[in-house]
DNA sequence: ATAGCGCCCTGGTGGC
DNA sequence: TGCCACCAGGGCGCTA
């Protein structure tokens, strides 16, 4: 499922190529998919804009679009030139992510403004959430289709963006700044950030009695951890998924501010985490399921003692803990 | 504040 | 072989 490295790889992929491409046509094959507006107000929105960028926050992927846009968009990128999506030069050689690069989300839709003071603000934002099997797939002019299509993107290049989800959760909508703005203020900090400290991880968790692994899943509180990297999380810090909130120690906020970022860092560094459906930008798995301590792996042994690593259901999530390392 | 549900949705799995 | 109940779960909304 994508969590925030699947996100974060999926957005570098596709800030390769993206950046300045002009939409020249929309399609949507399940219209369930769409929250809003309806499709033929989004197509009058979104055909004939550019793409100005490919941003994160969380676990949401936003492109601010420019509509109708004549003049160059910053760095005078231009559909099809330089950053086409040609396999020679484009997808397949993409640079590989670096975990150890400039903060994920400092390009926050709400701090890019102010910050580069660009000519126009975005006209939209296109907001995805891929939820559970939701993938976003970068494809060439005559690609063979891909299952699940939900949405389709055509470029004016002739590439495709195509926004497949099997089990149908997946959704993506329209959005205007202020809408963007306040998805921000509600979800937690970025947790590989500067911003997220041990301390402001405590302060989230001050006075909450409520169990570790429901708190870390909670956006509102910290953002973009889902339920593999949550148990990866818990593992590395020692800490026991049911522990509560207001048991734990400064010590213990160290750690477990600690591994939140080791989990995150190692599943960009090893471009997401493919246990079954999710899938890069140009459909290649990650390879973090290979590096995975205690995710489905229960009945195996705990890489650390040994003992048999249990699973159980907390918060009515499945949860994959060592029994003995973790207290 | 928190726990516990159901909802959405479909392919894969296991039982018979 | 075929059928069917059941499971997976992110985010949301609802109730207790």
């Amino acid at each position: 499922m994508p969590e925030l490295p699947e996100v974060e790889t999926t957005r570098r992929h596709l800030a390769e190529h993206l950046p300045g491409a002009r939409v020249a046509a929309v399609a949507l094959p399940d219209p369930r998919a769409l929250l809003r507006p309806d499709p033929a107000a989004f197509a009058a929105r979104v055909v004939g804009a550019r793409i100005l960028a490919v941003e994160r926050r969380a676990k949401y992927l936003l492109l601010p679009l420019a509509r109708g846009a004549i003049e160059a968009v910053p760095g005078g990128i231009e559909p099809g030139v330089g950053a086409g999506c040609t396999p020679a030069r484009g997808l397949q050689a993409a640079a590989p992510a670096r975990a150890d690069a400039s903060p994920v989300s400092e390009t926050a839709a709400t701090h890019r403004l102010a910050r580069n003071g660009r000519p126009r603000p975005p006209d939209d934002y296109l907001i995805v959430h891929r939820r559970m099997t939701g993938n976003l797939f970068l494809r060439e002019p005559g690609a063979p289709p891909d299952a699940h299509t939900v949405a389709v993107l055509s470029l004016a290049d002739g590439c495709e963006l195509r926004f497949c989800d099997l089990r149908r959760f997946a959704k993506l909508w329209l959005a205007d700044a202020a809408e963007v703005a306040a998805l921000d203020r509600a979800l937690g900090p970025e947790p590989l950030t500067r911003h997220f400290t041990a301390e402001r991880l405590a302060a989230a968790f001050e006075g909450r009695r409520g169990l570790l692994k429901p708190l870390l899943l909670n956006q509102n509180l910290v953002a973009g951890l889902g339920n593999i990297y949550v148990d990866e999380a818990l593992f590395v810090a020692r800490l026991h998924p049911t522990r509560t909130a207001d048991t734990l120690t400064a010590a213990d906020f160290r750690r477990l501010h600690r591994a939140i970022r080791a989990v995150l860092a190692q599943g960009i560094r090893n471009e997401g985490t493919s246990f079954r459906d999710y899938r890069g930008a140009v459909g290649q798995p990650g390879r973090n399921q290979m590096m995975v301590e205690v995710f489905q792996r229960d009945g195996k042994p705990c890489p650390r003692c040994r003992t048999t690593i249990l699973k159980i259901r907390v918060g009515g999530r499945g949860t994959h803990y060592c029994p003995r390392c973790q207290r």
